[in-house]
Parts: C-alpha cells; sequence; structure tokens
DNA sequence: TAAGATTTGTTCGTATGTATC
DNA sequence: GGATACATACGAACAAATCTT
C-alpha cells in the first residue's frame, strides 16, 4: 500500500494521517500562501486512497485554515494564510470550555497594553495616528442611552484593537485584538444603566487623546501611564456594570 | 430540503453548513464534554444529506477539537473539550505565517510572568510549592556541556509552564504555556556555547528557588520583581545564542 | 474464547455544480 | 454559449473496530 503509517491499532484514522503528511509536506517544500497543492485526482493516486478519504483530510486542514479550495478550471486546493479571524475564533473555542471572567482578561490587558503602548511611542506614522483620531470621533459626544454607550464602548474596542495591529509584535498585537474580540462578541452587562455615566466618559475620551498625544511625542513613559490608567479605569466600569462573558462559539 | 442555508451563489458549502449547525446546536442544548451526538444515521435523516457530506462536517468539527468520535457499540460522536495542546497547535499554525522574534515572545513575558507571580503570592498549596521545587532539581547541578544546557533549559521552561497552571485565570495560564510551548519547541540556538556559562546557570536557579520562597510567604511585591529580573536574565540569554524562532508546524 | 450486533471507517461509480476559456 | 477542468455531492456496498453475550 503506501508508505504512511496504517490504522492499524485503531489509532490515527487514514484522512488524519493524509492530513498530517500534507502538512509535513508544505513545510519541507516550503510552500508559500497561494501555492497550489495537488488537486483531488492526483492525492488519490498518490496515497492509493479513495476520493471520501482525501476529501475528509482537506475538510480536516481546511478547519485549521490551512488549505482553501475552489472549483473550476484552474481550481484546487491552495495553502492558505491561516487569518487572524479564524487563529481567533480557533482559540475562542478552547476558552469557550474554560472559567474565563472579566477580571481574567483585565489582568492580561492591564500587564499588556501599556507596555505595547509605550513600545509604539514615537514609532507611529501621522496616518496611523489619524487613524485613532478618526475612531474616536465615533464617541466624541457622551452617550444620550444605554445602547449607545454600549456602541460607544465597542467603538472605543475596536481603538485598542487597531492600535495593536500597528505593532511590529505579531504575538503581542494578536493576543491584545483577541482580547478585544472577546470583550466585544461574548461580553453581556448585566446592570447598564439607563442614565449612561458621563463623568467615565469624559474620563476614557480625555486617556484615548492624550494617549495618542503621547504616542506622537514619543513619549513611552506617558503612554505606558496613560494606558494604564486607562485599562484601570475600563476595568472598574466593567465591575460596575457587572459584566460577565457568555459562553458561545464566536461565528468564523 | 433541509432548513439550512442552501450553497447558492457558490458560498458556504454544505459540511461547512452542517458543521456550523451542530455548533449552534451544542451550543443551544449547552452540551457539555462528553454528551453524545446524533450518530451518523441520525444526520444524514435530519440533514437529508448523503453519508459523505455528513463525514465531512464532522472531521471540520474534529480538527477544531470540538468533537470526537468512537466506533463500535456504544460509540458514535461526542462533544470534545478543546485540549490546551491542540489550541496550541492551532494558534502556532497562525504565527507560522508572521515573523515572530524571539525579542517578540519576550516582550510579552515580560510583561505578563511578573504579574501572574505576583498574583501567585500565597495562594500556592505545599504540594504545588513541592512540585516546583522538584522540577528545579533537574538543573540543580552545572551543565557539562551544550547539549546539557539545552535540556535545563527546556526544563526550567518547564517550570514556568507548570507555575502558570496553577494560576485560575484561564487565559494568563495559556498565553505562558503556549509561549513556553514555542520557545521549547521552535527554537533554535546559533551560538550555543560549547563552555556552558555557570554564572547564568547559577543567577537563573537562584532566581527560581527565591522565586518559590517569596510565592510562600506571600510576598506579591518581591515575586514579582524576582520574576521580572529572571524574565529580563533569560532575554539576554537567548539574545546572547542568537535563538531564533523556526518556521515549521508544531505537530498535533 | 467465540460469535453476533452496532457504529464508524473506507471504497467505488456516477452525477451535478461551478468557474474559466 | 459551448467546451473544459475541477471540486462537490450522492448511494450502495464492504471493512474495521469494539461492545455484549
Amino acid at each position: 500500500m503506501s508508505d504512511l503509517p496504517k490504522t492499524r491499532s485503531g489509532r490515527r484514522t487514514r484522512p488524519v494521517a493524509v492530513a498530517e503528511a500534507i502538512k509535513d509536506w508544505v513545510v519541507e517544500k516550503g510552500l508559500q500562501p497561494g501555492d497550489r497543492l495537488p488537486g483531488e485526482a492526483e492525492l488519490i493516486r498518490r496515497f492509493e486512497m479513495s476520493k471520501g478519504t482525501i476529501r475528509e483530510a482537506m475538510r480536516l486542514l481546511q478547519a485549521q485554515g490551512l488549505v482553501v479550495t475552489k472549483t473550476g478550471p484552474g481550481g484546487g486546493s491552495f495553502v492558505g494564510e491561516v487569518g487572524r479571524e479564524r487563529a481567533q475564533s480557533l482559540l475562542a473555542n478552547y476558552f469557550y470550555f474554560q472559567s474565563v471572567s472579566i477580571d481574567d482578561i483585565y489582568a492580561v490587558r492591564i500587564a499588556l497594553e501599556p507596555a505595547m503602548a509605550a513600545s509604539l511611542a514615537g514609532k507611529l506614522t501621522e496616518a496611523q495616528l489619524d487613524e485613532l483620531r478618526g475612531i474616536t470621533a465615533a464617541y466624541s459626544e457622551p452617550a444620550q442611552d444605554a445602547e449607545e454607550e454600549r456602541a460607544q464602548h465597542v467603538n472605543s474596542l475596536i481603538f485598542h484593537a487597531r492600535l495593536a495591529e500597528f505593532s511590529d509584535n505579531a504575538v503581542m498585537a494578536f493576543i491584545i485584538g483577541f482580547l478585544a474580540q472577546i470583550l466585544t462578541d461574548l461580553t453581556v452587562y448585566n446592570r447598564l444603566y439607563a442614565e449612561p455615566n458621563h463623568e467615565l466618559w469624559r474620563e476614557g475620551l480625555g486617556h484615548q487623546l492624550s494617549l495618542i498625544e503621547a504616542l506622537r511625542d514619543g513619549a513611552a513613559g506617558a503612554a505606558e501611564g496613560i494606558m494604564r490608567e486607562h485599562m484601570e479605569m475600563a476595568r472598574r466600569l466593567m465591575q460596575d456594570q457587572e459584566a460577565v462573558v457568555m459562553k458561545r462559539f464566536i461565528a468564523e
């Protein structure tokens, strides 16, 4: 038969073995996103397995974001770069089964975001700074009701996610973006006040505006301090509103 | 036909639609890991789709770690808790396509691990403290050669991963464990010195031992400071050895 | 130990859908 | 619009694993 580890003793199933073989093959060949993989017919010949088995293997890889398939002439399977959104979804699956509290998330944010802000001081272009200013425009006026306040909160999370994307530290950027995604999609507020808290709104907006200035001026220490205050304030706000993390999957 | 969104306009393929439907179903029913899912025959009836299509859907879920299947009587598909190792692998797939440097990883470790150490001060049981002491025993003597030095380094990463697992903050624990995994599996040292650096060995071991004491005594500030020094030292060590992150997939 | 029952795993042949030329 | 090339989907049969008796 093939040189693949057989399914003897019941362990690995055939599609899994094929998927791993293809994975290894991509690494060995150093294939890049967009590169062609062999078509179904070719894989059937090489592995000496049926069409169904090969297709199941491709589904395993597709779920991980490692391949994308296209129909039609010139179609087939291609190496696919694992996107940020997909990686976020897959990781969220893990935390679905863990108990995660708002405090857990903010413990990480408070540790990471000030450090990231400091590292970005003086590194942003005017265009990037302008984009950040533009985001803050979405909440430049105090919210009129609870619903609007929630919308502003979501928008302010976009500020953080975007800022993280400007970092050239891919690990830091992913984690911060992931946490912002969780807070945006999986958070429910048990006590959203009918009367929005204008005091906290003013304070939060002030933080972000002065943060942008500090980043522009290359004031790393100031940026770090402002971000720390901002994070502490955001955590208090979430605690006030008795926010909790919901248990559901993030849509891909 | 079925009530599922059809494949019209070419978007979602049928197995993907089925997989999403099952995912939603698990959330709605509040199913827990180990709970039974409908068998193949049942799913074929419900979705009015062929066996092959249903099986491809199950492979999509299997790749995400959300279901496991068993053959034989009493077998079938079950809700599977997404394990830490699998989540790490899936996330590593994402970073495979990003450029990640040792400095990027350490920027996160330096921000997170001291905070985690502080939060664990006074919270560990004697058994947990003993386990940490046991891990340090693996490098209680200076390394004789470069290979042994690398083994000690890997073991000291186990110290950090295990410490993170003692945290009740699942987010913090996962991130720290993930970074330790990356450093263990994907790091290559370009200049592993023929002569192991006894100075740094002594310093590193001292850090971990005094960290254990600080944790036992509930000295949060001390634990945080020691961990910060320890992280800075580890980063310098990696820089000295010109360590780099390799590009390959982590085996599942 | 052995036989039977149950459920997933795998194959093959055929037909359909979709995108490119 | 027709031909082509590819993935997508179906159905029936058989194989393998594993639990029960």
